[in-house]
DNA sequence: AATGAATGAGGCTTCATTCAT
DNA sequence: TATGAATGAAGCCTCATTCAT
């Protein structure tokens, strides 16, 4: 079989994984269920994954791979980090409210334990904390933010709030965009960043 | 059985569930283990709960009394909204940190579903937002704060920065207490707060 | 429930398995079946054994349990080590020939792996091999038995020959006794043990 | 492909198999393990082999049959009964010691339920047996040997302290040769066998 | 109110076998 | 002949919940 199918036969997996754990949960959702929405066997889920639980890491995975990958592009031809840190801020918000179900996933049931959780935390969201942390500190060291405050710390605190908002939205079930929370954000963020007097 | 009794069973109960559920998750913890710890039969926990699930509400109930009734002494001499608000934040960080495996439960396990969350979220911790988007409009209507923002936008968004101070606190091994990040969050949150200029 | 009535429970179990590794292996029985014939909900099982192996051990513990009580009884007023070894191999055909489903198990089923022949043989029939040995010793000290030969490598070969007979009559179609054939083991060891000229 | 390459395609299986299922057992040895050890794919497997019970078979046949021809080429020039079962008794444990990995599987993985052990019994050990039972028959007619028991009794006695000396010995961690047996089991059986006063 | 033995539905996972290439 | 991805039946086991005592 050509690679290019085993990708998609994979693919087609972690996409009818997204929707079935949005809709009923990582313990709700059983890998028949996956299997049937994805096409395949049930055995078949096992040639590329280990077990349903990776399933849920690979979806994260495959999630902050184009998160990370979209940031890169974006954020290349920028130089100031007030702009950088205001592209940061619609651009998260953009990619989580993108597709509600995978929103759903991050906002949720990714947190289903701690064990889970600090994984995850460890791994991936770690270093988007420091990416932001990074930005911060050129604003601080440029003199346009604050410097009384730890960068890291500003960093969980933006991050707080970006993460805040998508939760809240994932929960309202208005029909709204979560980008349009971006310039309230933004707005926020930077008032918080400013020089205290 | 004194009703005094019965109370102290039920406690007994939630107690158990506390310490259980902190250390193996909601789903890692069984019905069985609940019990044992808590020195009663299986059977005994559904004479004091519907099911498993209602043990997790009814946890988070517990704690949110408690974080009412402390929140409403604490705050009952404070007219001052900054003074108010600064008491909220401080006080959200002191009873969080207080407990860790409760805080374990409060920041990972009662988030282990969507349609769990949503129900939490609109049955307390929607209020707990209300009257933090109270304060913040009195501090708006006082003109110490900026009111280009809504006070519900602004209460979610110092909700965030301490719930993901919270969390971070939770998946940090080290020996740091969540208190001592208050002071912090609180320059943080009155520098967001300031009017613009 | 009564310990009474708990026993009986572990027994039944037991005795179903016996039946049901009987006659489709112990691979080709499912615990389900085991379950159907002893009268007990699946998850019954579990509350008498750790797990599908466990059944099988417990069967060969119960089996020898009652192997050694009985033999123990028997030998007891024998003080002579001819009539005790003929006593042993007419015991051992009887016992063994007693029930040919759980012959079916000792003599195939529980030897269905290294590992675990391995662990039944150190545990149990070490012991028995060690009692034959000592007999034989006795007999060779008397002065009635050959002494060229260990005790230890009689035993085993007294062993293999009765262990023989009990498989080949398993494997038998026939409707024969294994115990009826006692006489010419009998004969055949007294024989071997005779000394040489 | 030349008869020769599929020859050793099936005998590399083979040779896998031995190997595979003498450290996992015939049921913790997966078809595709074999397949790997062999360095052929899963489906190649069923080319050459009906299928997995075919296999541990076909082991039985291809050891059996070296055997026989070992054995026809060694008893080719011995006459005499004695000479003849002597050899036969180191013949038998020199075969069996050869190759622990096949050892084990002959002594244990070969009797893994009732149905496989009765098949292989009738089909190939019934003729090993007659073939013993023949020589002792020769020898009782020489009158060298005891004529108060049946050959075939004697022959499956015979049989049964050769197979056990086996199984003992593969049970056994110390690094002994089985073949170091052949003498004290040869007095055995001699002595055995010899005429009743 | 309390017990805890019993239930039984249901999930995850394995693996012998097939078949399109 | 050979491949190996795909299949899907089937099994062991868990555990929330019940109910006779």
């Amino acid at each position: 079989m050509p690679r290019q199918a085993t990708g998609r036969k994979k693919e087609a997996i972690l996409d009818a994984a997204v929707v079935e754990i949005a809709s009923h949960g990582y313990h709700g959702t059983t890998v028949a269920m996956i299997a049937r929405r994805a096409g395949v066997a049930d055995g078949t889920i096992y040639l590329y994954f280990a077990g349903k639980e990776e399933i849920l890491v690979s979806l994260f995975d495959r999630a902050m791979d184009r998160f990370t990958e979209r940031g890169t592009d974006e954020l290349a031809g920028l130089d100031d980090p007030v702009a950088r840190l205001m592209r940061i801020i619609d651009l998260h918000l953009e990619l989580v409210g993108g597709d509600r179900d995978l929103a759903i996933i991050t906002q949720v049931e990714l947190r289903h334990s701690l064990h889970f959780l600090d994984q995850l935390s460890r791994a991936r969201v770690g270093g988007y904390l420091q990416a932001i942390a990074g930005v911060i500190a050129e604003g601080q060291a440029a003199g346009v933010w604050r410097r009384d405050l730890e960068p890291m710390f500003l960093a969980k605190a933006v991050f707080g709030v970006l993460d805040e908002m998508a939760t809240d939205w994932v929960l309202s079930r208005r029909n709204t965009r979560l980008a349009a929370r971006g310039d309230a954000v933004t707005r926020f963020v930077m008032g918080a960043l400013r020089p205290t007097a």
